[in-house]
DNA sequence: AATCGAAGCAACCGCCGTCTC
DNA sequence: CGAGACGGCGGTTGCTTCGAT
């Protein structure tokens, strides 16, 4: 935490109109007391008017961590953790579109949640064991553990599911979800689905281990996919182009290693064609029929409608 | 009791998108 | 249409706390 302090300097005159560091309660008293009795509005005005010597964007951001009625206090529940994680897996590191999921909690509190204790037990899981089967928690192995398996006993095909209308079996768990043998032991894994196969994981895999930092991210860190789905230039249809983007490893593996593959080509090699057109009734099943998804992917936007991805995704199970 | 390092967390910084003039 | 103000967001910093030595 941070001392209050002013900066000197005539230079940093403007500057220097503001407080910074830590609020005191008197600071915190009257921003509640303003925001209880005027509600929210224009913040620089609302810092002037509270008679707080902040500028807005502190006054803001001190409402919504810490003074906010609706905050939830405390320690993160297990459902809550398993949330985060689920919904991390599906968007990364979009804190604000996952507070939004946990009513009461905020983006930084999940955000610092991350940083400092699921990344690290992440992290724990996969170097206390490359396979599942012995480490703490089955979730995480879950997230990370099963495609490093695949990669390990270099499973020829697999079906990516986006069997939405299962809400209760273990299949429905994660965005690719195993169906058959939910340990991800590996050897006989196979991700199933009603409608499209992937023609070689192996060769896709391959591809990641000839990224930069070499196959030790796939065994160090597990292995991440992220799917995006850009749908353009159909107007009218619902047949949308696909991009797939596989990448290894958390987000900050992510970042020193960008994926070789990103672009719409490439996962067309995954499958064995150059480009895919496919059906959102048949990407999503019902998921696509619940609503916003599959309005929004009619919309003629370039990049997907996260909101509506996010509205959606309520719609299946969460993650126990 | 003192020291040190890790963990947790509050708050700042800088960037970007939107709005207003 | 461009500039500036503002709000929102993710990344980062640095302080406090706590446990181990």
């Amino acid at each position: 935490m941070r001392k209050p302090e002013v900066v000197p300097g005539k230079e940093n005159a403007e500057k220097n109109k503001y407080r910074k560091g830590l609020w005191s309660p008197e600071e915190d008293e009257k921003l509640m007391r303003y925001m209880l009795n005027n509600g929210q509005g224009c913040w620089s005005d609302i810092a002037r008017n509270a008679g707080l010597q902040r500028c807005g964007k502190s006054c803001r951001l001190r409402w919504i961590n810490y003074l906010r009625p609706d905050l939830k206090r405390g320690a993160f529940s297990p459902q809550e953790e398993e949330l985060i994680v689920h919904l991390h897996s599906l968007i990364g590191n979009r804190w604000s579109q996952i507070a939004s999921r946990l009513p009461g909690r905020t983006d930084n509190e999940i955000k610092n949640f991350w940083n400092s204790t699921l990344k690290k037990r992440l992290k724990n899981n996969l170097s206390s064991s490359p396979y599942s089967h012995e480490s703490s928690d089955p979730r995480f192995d879950m997230m990370y553990g099963g495609i490093m398996a695949m990669q390990e006993h270099d499973i020829m095909s697999m079906n990516i599911s986006m069997d939405s209308s299962s809400t209760s079996s273990s299949s429905s768990q994660l965005p690719f979800s195993a169906t058959g043998h939910s340990s991800f032991d590996g050897s006989s894994m196979a991700f199933v689905d009603n409608n499209f196969q992937m023609a070689s994981v192996a060769e896709a895999t391959n591809g990641f281990l000839q990224a930069p930092g070499g196959g030790g991210c796939l065994t160090e860190m597990g292995m991440r996919m992220e799917e995006r789905f850009r749908y353009g230039g159909l107007e009218g249809e619902r047949s949308m182009e696909i991009e797939r983007e596989v990448v290894c490893g958390p987000h900050e593996e992510m970042m020193n290693h960008p994926p070789l593959m990103n672009n719409k080509s490439s996962f067309g090699q995954y499958l064995g064609t150059n480009e895919q057109n496919l059906n959102v009734e048949e990407m999503f099943g019902d998921m696509g029929s619940h609503g916003h998804l599959q309005d929004s992917l009619k919309m003629g936007s370039n990049e997907w409608d996260l909101e509506s991805f996010m509205q959606d995704i309520s719609s299946l199970p969460h993650f126990l």
